[in-house]
DNA sequence: CACTTTGGTTACCGTCGGTTACCAAACTTG
DNA sequence: CAAGTTTGGTAACCGACGGTAACCAAAGTG
């Protein structure tokens, strides 16, 4: 039979059906804890049982990981879309790229994907881990090496040492901010960002 | 019955008892992983049944967080003995104070502390967590806020914000840093620490 | 119309955190 | 010193949960 347009294919069905299990999985772990949902509350949730997703993921950790990873795709896609304004200098692309993932860094799933599941990711999904890490290394890096070129930045900065410094400034920022603080995400952001680029600016 | 000097009281024996259950708590999360140690591992390690440990503690994840706390109580040790070395400038002897903290950071049992540990603290332990983050925290402030005194740094920086944007950087450290690198911990640790204060010197 | 494939169910297992009932040795006291 | 009482441990068990096996109904296929 061939696919008529509109219907999907088997394929399709089965994707979505993966992505729905990750979604509601997702929500529940930012909300009550991985430790805290069994696998049958996903599965009442979605009106099967527990049996029937190990279709789609082939274990609770595995779930995890595919939690994390879409998360994370989230936080790369805002951070290249951030970078493509168009501004003067790399450097105030830079800034405008960090305080975008500040501010994302924020919201309350990231803060849970990044505190509490990115550590419990088991060994083996390490390289699934490594790889979202060295995306958002890279695209940092190469904007603090065209700050070099362009001369908005120090000539003498070394920018694998330099996106660690400021990354890790960054990433804290989602371990320690509350919401219930008075300051707003943005504020942060700023204040934040302008005291981790003060040392690279030429 | 009076205490014998050099007798043990049983009030000592019972604390020895506990650090010892901590102790070797600690060594076997450390190089397993917390959910990869059941109780009656570290019991049978220590000759006992897994009934007996909660005669010391009140669950496994109390446990955990007394690993945490003798962990955090180290790190700060040595952070405040580094803080004791005479040197001309503030400045100078919070170099030295994140100095050291990095290198203590890289080392493999403080790195499983702060990645794997911490986040798994259940949220009715944060009270202990947070003790130990405020201690440090206040810590790093008190340098930051004698270097403006002095001089050596700059006048104009916000020691809550800059303890923070430092903290990170240094924090973050204990999650890139692998053993098996070409860099030794103290060379990282100065060029960390050398970038990440860069902004702040006066 | 057979016959396979797919996606689900029910029932079950093993592990593990935590508890209960019990026991023996040590300590306390009249 | 004998009679309680407290302490620190054991053995047996429970319930929750991740994961698996056997099975089954419906859809797809030649």
């Amino acid at each position: 039979m061939k696919a008529i347009s509109g219907f999907p294919t088997k394929q399709e069905m089965r994707d979505h059906k993966r992505r729905e299990i990750v979604r509601c999985a997702s929500e529940k772990f930012g909300t009550e804890g991985y430790e805290n949902v069994p696998l049958d509350a996903i599965a009442a949730e979605l009106g099967v049982t527990k049996a029937a997703l190990y279709n789609y993921v082939s274990s609770k950790n595995d779930l995890l990981m595919q939690c994390y990873e879409v998360g994370m795709d989230r936080l790369i896609a805002s951070v290249e879309q951030a970078m493509d304004t168009s501004s003067d200098t790399a450097a105030e692309r830079l800034r405008i790229a960090l305080e975008t993932y500040v501010v994302t860094m924020t919201r309350k799933d990231m803060q849970y994907l990044w505190n509490d599941i990115r550590p419990l990711l088991a060994p083996g999904d390490k390289r699934s881990v490594q790889t979202s890490r060295d995306k958002i290394d890279s695209l940092f890096r190469a904007m603090l090496q065209d700050g070099i070129d362009d001369g908005s930045l120090r000539a003498d900065l070394e920018p694998k040492l330099a996106s660690l410094v400021i990354l890790g400034a960054v990433n804290w920022v989602g371990i320690w901010f509350r919401a219930s603080g008075s300051k707003k995400p943005q504020e942060i952001a700023r204040a934040v960002v302008s005291d981790a680029m003060r040392g690279y600016l030429a």
